[in-house]
DNA sequence: CGGCTTTGACCCGCGC
DNA sequence: GCGCGGGTCAAAGCCG
């Protein structure tokens, strides 16, 4: 079932005064983030508060959580199952720590699409989607040999929603 | 010139 | 078999 930490394969680039999410965007290059920031992910669960949280450092992978389970290891009987039929995927897999984390998604609050996520991608097609305005990316992690592949698209019903799902395990470092 | 994006074509599985 | 939807290929173009 569900643990209470995750890692996600989105990591902060820098320090700073922005409270927002992504903590990198291609747009702003220079943007910089606070790393004691927590980034609250509304709308994931129908909890108010809502209680997953993200926080990460720089260099490292942030860390998604549910702050309802108290860090003690007590693991709390009266988690929820996420209201999002992508977290719930992600959660178990995530959450088992499955060594080649086959394939999970995760939604994020973003303008941009492109999330920074430490490696680099090259872009092999893309997809309207049916019943969706807004199309799919495909990318494909661009180290040779590397099998990892990602799709990133809007939310369709709330395209303030990015949605970025990953298959496969990196061979390699990241890049940066 | 090399690596990447763009874009339509192609392929494949599935339901009718 | 056929059409549709989703995923991928690859040629051409773009850009540093």
């Amino acid at each position: 079932m569900l643990t209470s930490r995750f890692e996600l394969p989105c990591r902060l680039q820098s320090m700073s005064g922005s409270n927002s999410w992504p903590p990198h965007s291609p747009e702003n290059e220079n943007a910089k983030f606070e790393l004691s920031d927590q980034y609250f992910i509304d709308d994931w669960l129908e909890k108010d508060p809502p209680t997953f949280v993200l926080s990460g450092s720089p260099g490292q992978n942030l860390q998604l959580y549910d702050a309802s389970v108290n860090e003690s290891g007590g693991t709390s009987s009266q988690q929820e199952e996420p209201s999002s039929e992508y977290m719930c995927f992600d959660y178990v897999l995530l959450g088992e720590k499955k060594e080649a984390n086959e394939r999970f998604a995760f939604k994020t609050k973003s303008e941009v699409e492109v999330l920074d996520d430490g490696f680099k991608w090259r872009k092999y097609g893309k997809k309207m989607v049916k019943n969706s305005p807004n199309p799919r990316n495909y990318f494909r992690c661009s180290v040779e040999g590397c099998p990892v592949k990602k799709r990133v698209e809007r939310d369709r019903e709330d395209p303030r929603y990015v949605i970025t799902t990953y298959e496969g395990a990196h061979n390699h470092q990241s890049s940066s």
